[in-house]
DNA sequence: CGCCAGGTTGATTTCGCTCAAGCAATGTGG
DNA sequence: CCACATTGCTTGAGCGAAATCAACCTGGCG
């Protein structure tokens, strides 16, 4: 099967819309569908790009590792948004690895139909900087906060992000649902998994949050979120 | 005083180029030069963007200072790179902030005329967005860094990065010169500057390099480059 | 059943921060 | 010109957060 236009999901996929809008002229057989297992790699840092994706169903990981082999989550992709964009607009190889974290079904869209739509749209283009400069943003938000927060400061915030949807602001007792491993939002927050284990055993017994498996109970949002704004001094 | 286009700098700048190419109808006029005092502020973050920025010459640094006060030094902008574009192109208020660190003359390319040059040439946008990946490449190695090397090691990257220019690939004795204070330096790599001086001293013990004032001299790079590398297991 | 990956826990160490003081260079006002 | 504050940098002592090393548990799954 293969459609150019994914249903639409319920999170910001500006670019793939851009494109559905114009770039793709006949939509049918333009994009693939694939389909990957959990920790199957879907490129590789260094690999040249040859096209662009968008998470239908899933989760996926972009990783970096550095020089001595150590290996970092940076973020998530979750559906309905693509990724493997950069490369592919700048011509360069990944600086960046990709990998299904839970069973994943991405679509695939070739390199020829992106580039021709960028050519032809110039508010393709815009649509893909928009992006870019909202991931930036938030790898500088992630450079001060490794810098400045406590690792459990940061693993709050990470929760108030997974929880963004749940939150109802009303709400005493929100419960929301970790998407991926301790080892990887370990990665994530750039701590070991053990320092992640004692993090989460304070959190407990602070009563912020009770863990069973990968749910999560959190009877006061609103401590939490006071909490996770670091240490007041008064 | 006022054209267009400066006179060509050693560094990229793609996007001034692409501009001056198509953008500047009347090359006259077009551009306003500034100037800025050490320590002064360009703009802040929150505001709106108002401009186009080109450094001239001087140095330019972009902070951000995080809920807590917190502020560190996130990259420098040296003579003939463009900033301030993100926020210019996206329409949304600067997520970081600019401050002259030496008196610096600045190049400042007003809003209606930016705009205008990417309506009439898509050729613009593209060369943005390829400085924006290249900016978002530096964050995310910068991410994996604070996480995994240590502040010795990232200091020592951080003197390749500076000598780069100096480094004659063949040769024994490079010298440099540091282009910000030593407590720039400190909120660049993300430490206390206390713990600047105690690592800027221990690698002078190790005589990997000496410090004056801000002139380094480095009898060894090659090794210098080996120790940067992180502790080697085998 | 035995194995193994993911997770937890404990003991110990280390790296970098905090707090505090001191020092040299520069400025500033009387 | 000197007394004085200010700023950038260095040094010391002590502490604390997170890494490291090392078991050990647990639940799948062949």
């Amino acid at each position: 099967m293969a459609t150019a236009c994914p249903p639409r999901h319920q999170f910001e996929d500006a670019e793939w819309a851009a494109l559905c809008a114009n770039g793709a002229p006949g939509k049918e057989a333009v994009s693939r569908a694939r389909h990957f297992l959990p920790g199957e790699p879907i490129y590789h840092e260094g690999d040249a790009a040859t096209g662009l994706y968008c998470v239908a169903s899933g989760l996926v990981g972009i990783r970096k590792v550095d020089a001595d082999g150590e290996s970092m989550l940076l973020r998530l992709v979750r559906p309905g948004q693509t990724f493997g964009y950069r490369s592919l607009l700048t011509g360069t190889p990944h600086g960046v690895g990709a990998e299904a974290l839970k069973e994943s079904r991405i679509r695939q869209l070739p390199a020829a139909v992106v580039h021709k739509a960028v050519a032809d749209d110039p508010a393709v283009m815009l649509a893909f900087f928009r992006r870019l400069a909202r991931d930036m943003a938030e790898a500088e938000n992630k450079v001060m906060e490794t810098v400045t927060a406590s690792c459990r400061v940061r693993f709050l915030r990470l929760l108030l992000a997974f929880g963004g949807d749940a939150d109802d602001g009303m709400g005493r007792g929100v419960h929301l649902e970790l998407p991926v491993s301790r080892q990887d939002i370990a990665s994530l927050i750039g701590v070991r998994s053990e320092t992640m284990s004692r993090v989460i055993r304070v959190i407990e017994d602070e009563g912020l949050a009770r863990f069973k498996g990968r749910h999560v109970d959190i009877p006061d949002a609103r401590r939490l979120a006071v909490e996770s704004l670091g240490v007041l001094a008064d």
